[in-house]
DNA sequence: GTCTATAACCGGATAGAC
DNA sequence: GTCTATCCGGTTATAGAC
């Protein structure tokens, strides 16, 4: 809200950007010992031996931080597909890979995630995944998706593939919102969910491929343009 | 947390149960002017004309003024919908009307439904639509798509009919997902999802009821269980 | 036993000195 | 870039009135 000097910047490496680090691992572990609303900005501030108001000096607010877990949780996803996708062309099976990877990196955040994602429903939260805060990870999600696409022998419709991205990630997203919920040891539930539904919308995509289907599919690319762009959904400030 | 002389509670008349009606049309008022965060709960006392102690006697938190929202809601959405349904005995149709009821009684929250719904995928969250506290309302929702079904000519398979309500309400989940993200004129978007959608899933579910189809419905139908007994999404404390 | 008020407490966030 | 001192508002403790 109010004017910061310089932002440290998200990425650049700067003069303090270790201490930035050091409240950053701070208070990832804090938050997974006990939890985020346990967590106060005060024992952040002390576990990385820094002052409160230090802390706020690189991360002004609480929810900050949780932006930036969401960073780290999706470089790792993304270090846990690159192998599982190297030697791999069937589509069904990038897709399946891709999802369980998800789900497999996000495990040890799955105790506290509710919480990390308790503003993901918030339109005027920055942490909500359609913000222009989460633009970022966002994009690369959704290139994480071309890629999934593109390295596969899939080969749809210009149309269908210029959609595609954006909608399996829309897709992952249900996914992730399940696994929110999902209490089942192992997040079995949500392993299911990801095997039964991934035959079904690969199965989907093929038949749209088809050209007797063309109209059909013409329809429902357009529906969905029209239901994303404009206001919602759009990715601007309040989604 | 505490112990709690004798709960007030949620709807026997009592003797402040008139503060309690003050207190509460205090916060929602404000609520409306000014929004969730900006509303201090030492506003809401002075509105109402009581002390900000006297506030928390009658509501534990200021999320559990929400909580009296959503049924307040849920009453105005049960009323809307009562006149729309009366003479209409197309599925179709009435499906349409009640989710149009509910966008149209919504409106006048929308401003500040983000911050409403924000913890509403927080599973540790009594506001999550499958928590515990939220058991009554999302009950009698799920009732209001029985009604829908049973008042018109629609005759699904047993096994189909048990399932249906608690699937629609899903669906109306979801289209509650997507209004609060919805930032054109209107909810136009919304509308035009529903418009859309309503007869894709009317038209899915008549196909479900063919003879011809009784494995594949069967098939779908265990897929849902499967997904939703046990753990997820069980309506536990953890949703 | 039901209700109401006052005075803290605690933690997120900010101001401003160094 | 880092600190200390405050502010502010949700929440709690508790005393006491009806």
């Amino acid at each position: 809200m109010s004017a910061k000097p310089a932002s440290p910047g998200r990425k650049k490496a700067g003069k303090g950007e270790e201490t930035r680090a050091k409240i950053l691992e701070a208070a990832l572990a804090l938050f997974m010992e006990r939890g985020f609303e346990q967590t106060t900005m005060r024992a952040v501030a002390e576990e990385a031996g820094v002052s409160l108001g230090n802390a706020y000096y690189y991360f002004e607010s609480k929810e900050e931080l949780v932006q930036a877990f969401y960073e780290r949780s999706h470089e790792e996803h993304l270090a846990a597909t690159a192998s599982r996708l190297e030697a791999e062309r069937d589509f069904r099976k990038r897709v399946l890979a891709t999802l369980h990877a998800k789900i497999d990196t996000s495990e040890p955040y799955h105790r506290f995630s509710g919480v990390l994602f308790r503003s993901a429903a918030d339109p005027h939260s920055p942490l909500n995944p359609f913000s222009d805060a989460s633009r970022a990870v966002r994009e690369e999600a959704v290139q994480l998706m071309e890629r999934v696409i593109d390295g596969s022998s899939l080969d749809p419709p210009a149309d269908l593939r210029r959609e595609l991205p954006y909608l399996l990630w829309l897709y992952e997203m249900g996914v992730i919102l399940f696994w929110i919920f999902d209490t089942s040891r192992g997040r079995g539930r949500t392993r299911h969910l990801i095997d039964r539904t991934v035959p079904i919308v690969t199965r989907l995509i093929s038949l749209g491929g088809n050209p007797i289907l063309a109209p059909l599919r013409k329809a429902v690319l357009k529906l969905i343009r029209e239901l994303r762009d404009g206001d919602a959904f759009a990715g601007g400030d309040a989604g």
